[in-house]
DNA sequence: CGGTCCTTTGATGGTATTCAATACACGTGG
DNA sequence: CCACGTGTATTGAATACCATCAAAGGACCG
């Protein structure tokens, strides 16, 4: 981490916004507000390494921070994606063992940073932000739970299907723009970035039109048949 | 559920000592006992199905359960299995939501039920019992992102060998029994049974032996090195 | 305008799924 | 105690799917 800081205004109104900071009544919001330090990530700077103790909770400002885990033989498998808003949860270790996986800006990023033993005592005494933890911990759950029955049960021009259907929610034809870039998305979805480019193209014969980061859905219910 | 009740001695006992209630302060253990309901289910009961709101938390005295996801054609992926002691993670809806998953008994078990609702209220007002909530989730969420990158790292005789490695600890020969049935594992490790079976064939070259759920490790190196 | 990184496309091999048929284990009842 | 039947496990063959390697094509930024 290059710089570390206190919260400016704009980095407060962020955090307040924040998954985490959002439920929170505004003791709590004051007591996580004064040890929040906040930081400016360069891409591929990591945040935590797996295996190293764990004294530091996460929580991403703006940009993309990946999470994933190490081979012994270094080949590397995402587990998660962490956008705007999103607490990291592998950087929730509340027992202060170690963390579980790897975290690496993915592009440049601002990040909010929370000594863990401190975060811990407060939540031992304010109710309402253990609850944040652990309702936010429901939710992160949830996705891991979605993505490995996803890449158990779908091929890969499906979990590409249901990744676009699930950025537009819209029923009829739309445009947007993909938050990052493909290689990015591939490991996502547990994808090399090759196979995200076959599924591309196999899909291009099901009304998805692809230039770039821009993504054309044409026709949402041949998708969601797919 | 068959038969609901209120906790005995015996099922006290065992409570008191799962991940749950195990870090909690003896009033808020004495809260959830007042809450809890035991059920004895037989093999195949369902205890919820995704989709359905969520009124129940659930934690397995004895027996197992298998939460998974469906395909909209019917076909079932494995994301956790629970046995002895485990809150089953994909029952903790915190924001009154709906589950997100299936669960199943995988044989006969016991479990305990809490009034969600309640444990909300309890939890608001109780801090340890909020981060006993948070500590759980924090542990299902790290087993979730290894299981997720062992599926996409390693072929299926390793991650079987891994499953083997992490069942005996010591570091030589050793014999022990598979706490549930092959295609329960298979379930598991997000393999069919087949390819578990082959794993299983190929592993025998490598000092495994299996019959019946009974497996012989015979080189516990070997198996770290395939 | 040039270089670097990302993306696409092609060819290949390994790996798991699926379907089908056989073998085995276990619990039940004769 | 053995015979039987159901559900579970194994084995085989064919297929589908994806990773990997290699090379060429584009995008973006200095």
């Amino acid at each position: 981490m290059n710089r570390l800081m206190k919260p400016g205004a704009r980095e407060r109104e962020t955090l307040l916004n924040s998954g985490l900071l959002s439920a929170l009544g505004v003791e709590s919001v004051a007591a996580m507000m004064e040890i929040a330090a906040i930081g400016n990530l360069p891409p591929r700077q990591l945040l935590f390494r797996e295996g190293e103790p764990a004294d530091m909770l996460h929580s991403v400002l703006s940009g993309y921070v990946r999470v994933y885990k190490l081979d012994p033989d270094g080949r590397e498998a995402d587990v998660e994606l962490y956008g705007p808003g999103d607490l990291i949860g592998a950087s929730v270790v509340l027992d202060g063992g170690r963390y579980g996986a790897t975290a690496q800006a993915a592009e440049p990023s601002l990040i909010a940073r929370f000594d863990l033993k401190r975060v811990r005592d407060i939540a031992g005494r304010r109710p309402d932000l253990a609850m944040a933890l652990a309702n936010a911990l429901t939710g992160q759950l949830a996705r891991a739970f979605a993505s490995l029955a996803d890449d158990r049960l779908h091929t890969a021009p499906q979990r590409v299907a249901r990744y676009l259907l699930a950025q537009c929610p819209v029923d009829k034809a739309t445009s947007f723009r993909l938050p990052y870039q493909k290689s990015l998305l591939a490991g996502k979805l547990g994808l090399a970035p090759e196979a995200l480019s076959r599924a591309f193209s196999m899909l291009r014969g099901h009304g998805v039109n692809v230039r770039g980061r821009l993504v054309h859905i044409g026709d949402p219910d041949a998708l969601r048949r797919i």
